[in-house]
RNA sequence: GGGUGACUGGCGCAAUGGUAGCGCAUCGGACUCUUAAUCCGCUGGUUCUGGGUUCGAGUCCCAGGUCACCCA
């Protein structure tokens, strides 16, 4: 039968319902009671036996096995799935001002419908808890037909593009989904709790800054003039900062206008968190809190597993300076070179590659690092104290000339967190982010634009602060155990199936 | 950006270059303890799109699309 036949089938239900005066879409249901409380709490009714409460479910059919005066519905609600026994004679007791109300269950209900019953809870002879409905709702005609209820959905295209087909079949995908909103609540209790308070920053800005990324650009008709989507919210926290706020963060979504791939989703979730008076050891303590604290809460334990990986969050994290990693995988001491060419001889002779172009010492010691250190970074690891030709926003270290005060957390190989005492000398900071604009001169792509009103902010002094941003779909993959962030996003963009052109 | 692979009824899958088939679901029938219910019967397809080779293409070739994985 092709779509259009079993989809018209159903459309036959809904008219032969409305025929009937049971409107296919009803308006309310009054829920008494959840399949896995059920579950739970009748564990030990013994088989066969029968309890005189009145429960009320609603939930979809999943599954339907009927005989001839007598069925068994699978019915799944948000928590779970229990069975409906579905008695002729009982039903039909029940259901006076119903003709045949037995007989309409037979034929007009569809796996894939919403229904809602009323009835006690029995164990049947097989063990299977129960509900002995006495009465029942259609509250939901569906349309369209289930996938397989054997093999499921499995074509993954499907599943992020019908992503309520996913979860209406696939359950275990709901418990990502729900992780990730005890894992988002779990940080901002704890900020919050550490009296840092969460306030809401422009996504639209007339300068995309705050990180090296090319925006998305859209304009705005009434003003006349292109806006950017924001990659970052660091400059407008930073104002907070200025402005007296002492403890600040954002949790929100960024938009990068860059490739897609299992660990990039264009818009994906950060949060930046911004602390005054600290510097850059006391947020690695605050990052592991961060980290640690929902893990505990949602894992219950700080032992996991990534894709078969077992990875031991247990605090305190190793700390150790790039300048070291890079010396332990590579042998070479970047600290002992003294021109750009020394430098980049010793790193092609170790097998670091495609670095011709490169122009200064600190952008080398970072390639190094990324080509030869970073994917052996399993168990969680601050990498400190970053180069400073790479780190624009950071305060030169207080005692190693070349270096800012920086650190990345790398767990599982990737970048998962991003934290700096950050830069408060206005002058130093103008020059630094007049070079990037000259790069973006130059054609960078990833390169901005100077923030005039955030040098403005600077000059007007902002405290010692320390810094940090987290990617929040990477931290979800890594405790929900998924290999892609799409399967840490409810909607991943992809592409239109049909393209216009 | 490069490479590899996948794409066939609603879903899951078959088919040496030779009649496009199976399971589930659907549809019709039987059935008061099933749970991948069972039994009987019947439907349902522009094989991702467009070209090409061939007597003949789901299969081979070219181009395009989407997705997945790997690399940069």
């Amino acid at each position: 039968m092709s779509s259009e036949d079993l989809r018209s089938t159903r459309l036959d239900k809904v008219a032969q319902l409305q025929a009937l005066g049971l409107n296919p879409y009803a308006y309310r249901w009054e829920v008494t009671h959840h399949a896995a409380e059920l579950q739970q709490q009748y564990a030990e009714l013994p088989n066969g036996e029968e309890v005189e409460i009145e429960v009320a479910i609603a939930g979809r059919i999943m599954a339907r096995r009927v005989f001839g005066k007598l069925a068994f519905f699978t019915l799944q609600d948000e928590t779970g799935t229990i069975q409906l026994y579905l008695d002729k004679g009982k039903i039909e007791a029940s259901m006076p001002e119903v003709e045949n109300a037995f007989a309409h269950l037979k034929q007009l209900t569809d796996a894939g419908d919403i229904l809602g019953v009323k009835g006690n809870l029995r164990r049947t002879d097989k063990g299977e808890l129960s509900v002995g409905v006495s009465q029942y709702q259609i509250l939901t005609k569906s349309l369209l037909p289930l996938p397989d209820k054997w093999h499921g959905l499995t074509d993954v295209e499907k599943r992020y593009r019908q992503r309520y087909v996913d979860l209406i079949v696939n359950p275990e995908v709901q418990q990502t989904f729900r992780r990730r909103a005890l894992i988002t609540a779990a940080i901002r209790r704890l900020l919050s709790e550490k009296n840092f308070i969460e306030i809401e920053t422009p996504v639209l800005q007339t300068e995309a800054g705050g990180a090296d990324a090319r925006p998305f650009i859209t304009h705005h008709n009434t003003l006349e003039m292109d806006l950017y989507l924001r990659i970052a919210t660091e400059l407008h926290l930073k104002r907070l900062i200025v402005g007296g706020f002492e403890r600040v963060f954002e949790m929100g979504r960024i938009f990068r206008n860059e490739g897609i791939s299992t660990r990039h989703n264009p818009e994906f979730t950060s949060i930046e968190v911004y602390q005054a008076y600290g510097d850059y050891l006391d947020m690695m303590d605050l990052t592991e809190e961060l980290i640690t604290v929902p893990a505990q809460e949602v894992l219950g334990t700080l032992q996991i597993s990534y894709q078969g990986e077992a990875i031991d969050l247990t605090r305190p994290w190793r700390r150790i300076t790039m300048h070291d990693l890079v010396k332990e995988h590579t042998g070479l001491d970047f600290t002992q070179f003294t021109s750009v060419e020394e430098a980049k001889t010793a790193a092609k002779a170790a097998g670091i590659h495609g670095i011709d172009e490169i122009q200064s010492i600190g952008k080398l010691l970072n390639e190094a690092f990324e080509q030869k250190v970073e994917t052996t970074l399993i168990q969680p690891t601050f990498v400190t104290d970053y180069p400073v030709e790479i780190s624009p926003l950071a305060k030169p270290h207080r005692s190693k000339p070349g270096l800012v005060e920086r650190f990345e957390l790398f767990i599982v190989g990737r970048e998962t967190a991003n934290g700096f005492s950050e830069l408060t000398d206005p002058i130093d900071q103008r020059d630094r982010l007049e070079a990037q604009a000259a790069r973006k001169a130059a054609g960078d792509l990833e390169a901005n634009s100077v923030d005039e009103d955030f040098l403005t902010a600077l000059e007007y002094g902002m405290p010692p602060t320390v810094g940090m941003g987290m990617g929040i779909d990477r931290l979800v993959m890594l405790l929900c155990d998924c290999a892609s962030i799409r399967d840490a996003v409810a909607f991943p963009l992809l592409k239109p199936e049909t393209p216009e052109s």
